[in-house]
DNA sequence: AGGAATACTTAGTATACTAAAACATTAGCA
DNA sequence: TGCTAATGTTTTAGTATACTAAGTATTCCT
């Protein structure tokens, strides 16, 4: 009868999956998940501003240089101060670090992929519609997140919705 | 078109939006993320032992000991000898671990309750439905302690709290 | 010139984590 | 029964990291 709360253990059954995924891929990357969070962030946003970064990533400033300072060590990065405003540090991934995030996360999202399009039409629609119901309720709609595997494209339309 | 990475789009932001919600918490709380992690594995399978903690939550025995430890000198957890097997050492939230976690975590949780009160039923299992085809999608149904039937209907009695 | 914005630095702390080993208890087996 | 192996937890020592708070340097803007 408590159908919210069937979702609801769904829906973490769903994070869970995903934060494992993620332990997964910071095991096999040598990565912590603050360095993986940064680097997702950067393949799908790069280039960002170190301020800009921090805010999408709920973190200081401080935080996030220091955090720079490792990923640049390891060459997984690179920082390229503003020529129109000199303030600014302009990050974004190196051959390396697109390499290293092109390598670890793709099993998840390949196996949901190829199970999706097993699936009928109408009920991939219907997968799709509830999904957005979903989002809405956690509020989660304003919040832009282009799909976070899928290496491919890294035009960023911040069309949504 | 592309309505499996839709699908991936509308993924990441319901778990993007969980992950903020989760750091607002560690700040509210005052715990870092492996100890909110320890907690809620805590409030939903207490008590547990230490070695099975550390598995549902991926990490190594000793660093379970050393964040349990932390929480013990919070208060927030209690250990307890096992009687029948000594080896083992069984852990549970103390009433103010309970009470930190009862204040916390709800207020995302209540608006997605309110929200999916409010539509109706039909479309309440469709929500549900599609929630599974998700898990199943991702791998997830294996993962926790709830049991993930057959497509179609789910009947979990999960006494939470 | 002055204040705001941007990034970085510094110093210090707490934490998570690793690897190895210690320790107590339990289980298996001759 | 007694010895050995396995299990469960903790300990130890050491490291890297994240994080905070305050302060610095540079650049931008009016």
């Amino acid at each position: 009868m408590n159908k919210s709360q069937d979702a609801l253990v769904l829906l973490r059954q769903i994070i869970r999956s995903t934060d494992m995924q993620e332990k997964e891929i910071s095991r096999s990357t040598g990565l912590t998940l603050p360095q993986l969070m940064t680097m997702q962030t950067l393949r799908l946003s790069a280039p960002i501003t170190t301020g800009e970064l921090a805010k999408e990533i709920s973190l200081t400033q401080a935080t996030v240089t220091s955090i720079l300072d490792r990923l640049e060590k390891k060459e997984l990065i690179q920082r390229e101060r503003g020529t129109d405003d000199k303030r600014k540090v302009w990050i974004s991934l190196t051959p390396q670090g697109v390499e290293l995030m092109k390598g670890a996360p793709t099993t998840q999202q390949d196996l949901f992929t190829r199970r999706f399009d097993d699936i009928q039409s109408w009920e991939q629609s219907m997968v799709v519609s509830a999904l957005e119901r979903v989002a809405f309720m956690l509020d989660a709609q304003h919040l832009d997140a282009a799909p976070m595997l899928d290496i491919g494209q890294i035009d960023r339309p911040d069309s949504q919705e």
